[in-house]
DNA sequence: CATGAATGAGACTTCATTCAT
DNA sequence: TATGAATGAAGTCTCATTCAT
């Protein structure tokens, strides 16, 4: 086992589970190991969700930061982020679900995220296009927000140009007069 | 036991709950009755927890009911909505908590708090406040964010007004214009 | 399952086993009942082998009491002791397997054993027939010589008078000359 | 570490017949080498015990000999020992707590200082200092005494004289009289 | 209907042993 | 030969559910 490499792989018994999607029996079978082979790496269940947290928020963080590397506007970096949350979950359910489900014990995911939201939030409101009373708030408002936009892509089924609706809306909640939300969550993601 | 009554009885047993903090035995407990019993009224775990989610549910929303039974601006009911959510958050941990946890597993509550919510939606709509380009999305935002911000508070501490910030960016999120929205945010609560 | 009865089931299973014999799952199994059951009744593995232990210790020590209810003399009693626990080994070896392997761990059956043990030390000492210079290495003396004993008639198979012999030696070990401790240990036990 | 034998299939997992501290990783550990690499020289667990029993006893036992090489008297070179043994749990721990958990494994421990044992035990009842019934009683008396005194020291604490009350009680378990006794286990130890 | 002891599947974890390098 | 990652059986424990009373 190459443990980050092939921890990547993301549980997809999670799809159908409940409590027993992130046990690490299934985690390790998910990534072609026994369930002994875990504890190699991991002291127990908690390093390992927090292994896989980790892991996916880097996965999507550094796809979102190669796209959005030469974007000067936290508005529109913020934009870029939401966009790319929410392809991905169009594109990859089940990767998605196995976000949605990490990300409420896996405590280190929540900070790394937090850290390059901050960034951009911070970003934005220097640059007058964020107006927000308080910072945690705003912050959580974005990440659960876009967290529950995610979910219902994913359970209920494509909505179109979701992407675009989820991040208007936020750039909204945290002051864009809706104007100009508009026309930033319209732009077209570089690269596209 | 008569089962919805009992139920009220907050589950708070769940204030160190990691899974399985709603485990039947525990309602069973906080409901005071014996295990057993609670199979007589539903016949899985799921269905207590839809149970006590409706519950919890109805609980609020007449609440809330009450408070705005007068209003007839749906930004002011979704206002004021948010707001006892924040509130109860506030003064209600334990409470929260379980809200927390349950609103994950029962489908029934969330349509319940969904037929409330989408009322006010589309009353401001009407009415010429809320511009959203689709109701399911607006709906699900509204509701994550309102329970990010009610987790927020629970496990971080009080924030000044949270409830005010709170409202104030759910509406911000719905088109109603940044000074529209600190003012309607800002309103005293009906009864106060 | 009614705990403290049937828990007298001595584990068999131990026959056999290293510490696996003393597993709840096969305590459980020798008890009659399913593994969940036992944590009905017990915290954790500890508790289980500390009420275990318990049991078999107060079903000796009853028997024992009852056999030298009438004596006075410590030494007496305790070569009646060392003499029962020796013909228990001969006529129960499961039994005796189990109690030399709980016996480890079960440290609330050590102190029961000793606060009889005590007794009848501190008895001998004020009649006059112990000398010992250190009481707990006197009682830890007894305890162990004896069990040993008892494995030897376990393991390597009968010794004739091998329970006067013990009680012979732990006898003189405690200070009763010769000659006296051969006396003693050899009376007929009370109600044979 | 010294080759033995060589590997051959062997029955899989007894896992968790668990031993605290004497796990073949632990051992692997001291001894300097890789886990797998034990299984170079021993073809399991218990084989790596036996073979860590025989070290010990066979480092002690050599001490021991020096130490009581020019002794004639069976019962002086017993209390010397006896005394080293009970000297050595209270210096070392450690040691003493690997030989109490290994002894319970090792077969060939028990014979090795059995053999010492037997000659000293002999050697005193030919000097007319023991009188002991059974050979192999008494055997098991002094060993399992020993023991029991060396846990005492190391589990509850330092005991002033711990040796010579120790070897006294051994002397007058196998017959010698109790002053006797006294004066043999309070001999200046050779070479002290 | 109510009870609560019993159940057993399954979660988390350890560790003796194997095996590819 | 040495290594150490991988293995998987077995141990400890939890909890949703059943059932005899």
């Amino acid at each position: 086992m190459q443990p980050t490499q092939r921890l990547n792989a993301v549980p997809r018994t999670h799809a159908h589970a409940g409590v027993g999607g992130l046990a690490p029996n299934t985690l390790a079978e998910e990534a072609g190991v026994s369930n002994g082979t875990v504890y190699n790496y991991f002291r127990s269940r908690e390093e390992v969700l927090e292994a896989v947290g980790l892991e996916l928020a880097v996965q999507l963080s550094e796809q979102i930061l190669t796209v959005s590397e030469a974007v000067e506007s936290g508005a529109e970096r913020l934009s870029i982020a939401v966009r790319t949350f929410m392809n991905k979950a169009r594109t990859d359910p089940d990767w998605t679900r196995a976000l949605i489900t990490v990300v409420r014990y896996a405590e280190g995911m929540r900070s790394t995220l937090a850290t390059y939201l901050r960034a951009d939030l911070q970003a934005g409101r220097r640059q007058g296009d964020f107006h927000y009373a308080h910072e945690e708030m705003a912050m959580s408002m974005v990440i659960s927000a876009t967290l529950g936009a995610m979910n219902l892509l994913v359970e209920e089924g494509e909505v179109e140009h979701a992407d675009r609706i989820a991040a208007e809306m936020v750039l909204q909640a945290l002051g864009v007069p809706p104007g100009e939300a508009k026309r930033i969550a319209g732009l077209p993601l570089p690269g596209e």
